[in-house]
DNA sequence: TCATGTGAAAGGCTTCACAGCT
DNA sequence: AGCTGTGAAGCCTTTCACATGA
């Protein structure tokens, strides 16, 4: 019986994290898999892995485990993928060319329906998937007409905003902001940051007080 | 006067965030900027800017608030972003090659000094930084020999922990996890997990529970 | 008067320890 | 006996509120 109080965030990004494992153990037929085993895989404590699943309901069996394939079913109807999502790319530089050919991606579901930029030279354009670069001007009309879900902005900072806005205007549910600046977006679409920076700068931080010891 | 009492893994990623604005502040000439100013441009409360920055000592003036220039260096210098870090490559996929073009990627410092991959295909081919892709089984020795610090790991799952005990028998200092599984590494060598796909399953989640209501 | 720096309070997340099933 | 599910304890992080100083 699922609980309604309220789930932690970091429960939903570990419900990720188990996921894949889960997926290798599957294919490998191990039937059953105990919370420590998993908590193994996934580098955190076994009591963590019990009481994240034990938020959405009851998926073990006691004195014996969990079932793998039935775990693994019940996390991707937690976290929704287990249906097709629509996205877009707002800004085909690097970065952006290189997710939107990703196997991986396709694979999971995410299907990208459009391909935005602001540059007159590269609107116009045919990427490697097929799709034909559209002027950022089309970017609210094309997000409602086609009912694109996920806008991924990966633009120089200085146009992420306006990126988000026209995305808004579309009637957007949530955005990936890849860039290094912070977007303002109203309560009824869901921002997460993936700025890759600050990912480097915490690396560096920590190699330096590696390196003082 | 640095404190030294321990430094919340939070805080430093904050740091990361808080400079960016402060870098465009300081090509728009602002002098000056306050507590509540920053975070807004943050996302975060301006409590947490302060007692961020009150870890690392006193940057501010009372009454008046923080110089962008003075704070801008501090941070650089907190996070060891003022230097040069030599970097390599391991997998090099779409996400890899797009990683070793991004401009703002050498901007920062970070030196892409050597490429792997275990496919034979790949091996020998040269990438448009000018390097040349080399074979996975050099790895511990390059890393060794051109004194690289951090390595980039963006293989196919399977081949992630191969690529992660090869590096660390080079030697090298941390890892930036791209791929989907948990890495394990000794102690003296820091690992952080950079993978997209729980970000897009975070986002996932979300807005079905946006739906919901 | 204004905005920082900081103890204290509040809030949230993780871990423990054991009751409860199989 | 073995492993899950969970209240309670412990720990960490954030926010408040005000003393402090320009």
């Amino acid at each position: 019986m699922p609980k309604e109080s309220k789930i932690p965030n970091p429960t939903i990004k570990r419900l990720a994290v188990y996921s894949r494992p889960l997926e290798i153990l599957l294919e490998s037929k191990l039937p059953v898999i105990s919370s420590e085993k998993l908590a193994g895989l996934c580098g955190v404590n076994p009591a963590q892995v019990r009481k994240d699943l034990a938020y959405f309901g009851e998926f073990g069996i006691r004195g014996v485990g969990y079932d793998v394939r039935h775990l693994l079913n019940a996390i991707k109807g937690i976290l929704a993928t287990d249906r097709e999502w629509a996205l877009c790319l707002v800004g085909i530089g690097h970065l952006g060319s290189s997710l939107v050919q990703s196997e991986n991606f396709k694979k999971r579901g995410y299907i990208v329906k459009a391909a935005f930029d602001s540059d007159a030279r590269k609107v116009g354009k045919k990427l490697a998937c097929g799709l034909t670069i559209q002027s950022a001007s089309c970017i609210s009309q094309t997000v409602r007409k086609l009912g694109i879900e996920i806008g991924l902005i990966t633009t120089p900072p200085h146009e992420a905003q306006r990126a988000a806005h026209l995305l808004q205007e579309g009637g957007i549910g949530a955005i990936l902001n890849f860039t290094t600046i912070q977007i303002r977006a109203r309560k009824k679409c869901f921002v997460e940051n993936a700025d890759l920076s600050v990912k480097f700068e915490n690396l560096v931080y920590h190699l330096e007080q590696l390196d003082k010891i």
